[in-house]
DNA sequence: CTCCATTAGTTTAATATTAAACCATATATA
DNA sequence: TATATATGGTTTAATATTAAACTAATGGAG
């Protein structure tokens, strides 16, 4: 019973490995945030706030689900959140019926300020042990990953 | 009511936005990825049966949950999937009656072929648009971070 | 103006995951 | 040896997420 073997190239495995790797930081820093994030926030909750705490402009639901890559769905989910917990406003759309505009609340702001100080403390070690260069000289790689994949998906 | 408003250093921001492209680039290929598995794999699924055909030996149930960086649980769960569609074999460990040892059955071999062939497919675009060289330099780094991050979680 | 297709948002059912409780077995210590 | 503690695995309850069905409003084509 002799089974036909396809083994991965060593240029497929790159890919692979690529992938493999980005993954496991994913989900090891995720982890480590969200089990520092105050407020009960979750990362979703937290990226909504973060998002408006740039300066960007108020945003309807479905253009934060783009924005975040999650379905419309989650994004009820996770605005449902944020509004109970006041960080949040959502209003009807002024001209389009079905719509509604999310802003941050001044609430919003300060607990978003709090899960700052307090991310920065989760990850003080890791800063110390990279220098911001290394991580700065990937960035524009893995921008052209991430812009090349949301195009393409 | 002036607020006190802490900004990010351009520094803490380079950590911030390596994690950020970090997080989309896996969610949008997992995502791809997923999406073509055959036999109704998910990724935990597939990442077992690929961890075995890469040839390492028989592992149990928590060692696995190690390796894959989720709970004992998650891993009983995944087993139970791989199990049903006789993916894998689980026996009782010979000396310890409280483990067990889990390893890749031929279905198990065959079906990691197909879901080879199926991302091979799925990701032949992007395999297209990005030289496995400019990937492969970034590996060394990411590595060094996930291992970081594995060490000091 | 009247339909019909599209769009924004919510709801539902299914699933993967986690943390914690739990069970059974093994190991160490007294 | 007897008892306490630690360990491997499963189960449970809670939650985040997805895909798909659904509701309501918009906008176009006749």
């Amino acid at each position: 019973m002799t089974e036909k073997m396809t083994n991965l190239s060593p240029e497929q495995q790159v890919y692979f490995r690529f992938f493999n790797e980005v993954g496991i930081i994913n989900q090891l820093s995720s982890t480590r945030a969200e089990r520092n994030l105050p407020h009960g926030l979750t990362m979703s909750q937290y990226s909504v706030l973060n998002h408006f705490v740039r300066g960007l402009p108020p945003k309807s639901p479905l253009e934060l689900a783009n924005a975040f890559q999650v379905t419309k769905g989650a994004m009820t989910n996770t605005l449902k959140q944020l509004h109970k917990k006041g960080f949040v406003e959502i209003r009807p759309h002024e001209v389009d019926g079905r719509s509604k505009i999310v802003s941050i609340s001044e609430a919003g702001r300060s607990a978003h300020q709090d899960a700052l100080q307090v991310l920065g403390a989760a990850f003080a070690d890791f800063i110390k042990s990279f220098e911001p260069q290394e991580l700065a000289d990937l960035i524009p790689m893995l921008e052209k990953v991430r812009i090349w994949l949301d195009e393409n998906r």
